[in-house]
DNA sequence: TAGATTGTTAATCGATTAACAATC
DNA sequence: TAGATTGTTAATCGATTAACAATC
């Protein structure tokens, strides 16, 4: 928790440590155990440049005339990115995105631990999603006080976010995951990361639209 | 379509223009039909400057001492993000969250038309999702080609996103919508568009993890 | 008209790229 | 050792912010 300016990390440079995380365990599950920054510019597209660049933001991981130990890299960004602790979470909005997102072993694997699901519909309320039981958007903000839950998912629609937002606050939760197309408002202190489809399939209308009519950088 | 280096507009650019286009069609919901960038900025977190430097890349939308009219300035970057045309599109990967995406309303609302999801799980052929049919996979090259798809989606597992890229490019589409955490290799005059949810969650988890070891930009 | 706000240029800031000495 | 590749500094490039004349 450093806090000169001087040892703070860019926002850019973040985004860009999970691309390298993804692949250096692509290459761990192919057996191969050392790497460059040139092999890393390959397979992420970032130049090799800016990978030695963002990775001593960290430390020195590298060696000299030898490159990069692909377990070590890949466990060392693995704790930068806080993956290996637990996190508690939940999902509210219990339609197909929540569903898909409670199915997806992936994240599970990573250490996102879901605990229950909640929705307002009193047609879903007590099924359950694998063995996940589907709760009273009622109980959410208790629930989430008394099982320490650290992260709350939203896959509500837009009218709803702000009000799930703010009893997953007044419950405890430290950041939001939120896929409604909404910018919640929230005190500092809670990390927010949005995932906007909307403005993803949009940009890639553009793109469509103005073959050519735009710069890579 | 311009082709000297001056007129091309940058991504960083291009990918502020839909939290534009959204927050100024909520603007329009609310019976508002005038803006300013200030209250752009307050609305969206941008500069006020950075709104004004985006929107003239464009054009002069606005008039001096009086601000953007809102409609006029909707509509307009509605064209300018290709949202006044109708795409056909597919999705290949029936579960969850591919059923997610079909049932959205607001997709379909901005003129992307969603024609078959596609599955390779016999169980799931021939049901359907509304009124959209899941087809098998093994007819996803042919049905793009016979149907002039122009977006194909991807939100099948990682081991099958390049196969899936494969049949849509040789089928015809121009741009492809993927979910799956894989970079796909395609050429130059496809247009990728990722939605990488893992990327994301780290990046919560980073930020849960290192809190107040990071800069804003 | 007076006040407001744009469009646009110039200044600043930050991120990327290039280069190379250090060293494994 | 010779070759390779890092870590790191300096140079370049691009994006953001500041400022203000133009003008509605």
């Amino acid at each position: 928790m450093d806090t000169d300016k001087e040892n703070k990390i860019s926002i850019t440079v973040i985004r860009r440590l999970p691309k390298y995380y993804r692949h250096l365990g692509e290459l761990l599950r192919r057996g191969i155990n050392r790497t460059s920054s040139q092999e890393l510019s390959r397979l992420t597209g970032f130049t090799a440049s800016q990978i030695r660049q963002d990775l001593n933001n960290f430390g020195g991981f590298g060696q000299q005339g030898y490159g990069y130990n692909v377990e070590e890299l890949h466990s060392q960004l693995g704790k930068i990115l806080g993956l290996d602790k637990i996190y508690n979470t939940v999902i509210t909005g219990a339609g197909n995105l929540g569903q898909a997102i409670a199915n997806y072993r992936g994240f599970a694997e990573a250490g996102f631990k879901l605990l229950s699901l909640f929705d307002k519909n009193p047609k879903v309320i007590g099924l359950k999603i694998g063995d996940i039981e589907i709760r009273d958007v009622d109980e959410l903000e208790d629930f989430v006080r008394g099982n320490n839950v650290e992260i709350g998912i939203i896959t509500t629609p837009r009218e709803h976010a702000q009000d799930v937002a703010d009893a997953y606050i007044k419950g405890g939760v430290k950041g939001i995951w939120n896929f409604a197309p909404a910018d919640l408002k929230v005190d500092d202190n809670i990390i927010i990361e949005n995932v906007h489809l909307n403005e993803s399939l949009f940009t890639l209308s553009y793109f469509l639209t103005n073959k050519g009519d735009y710069v890579k950088s």
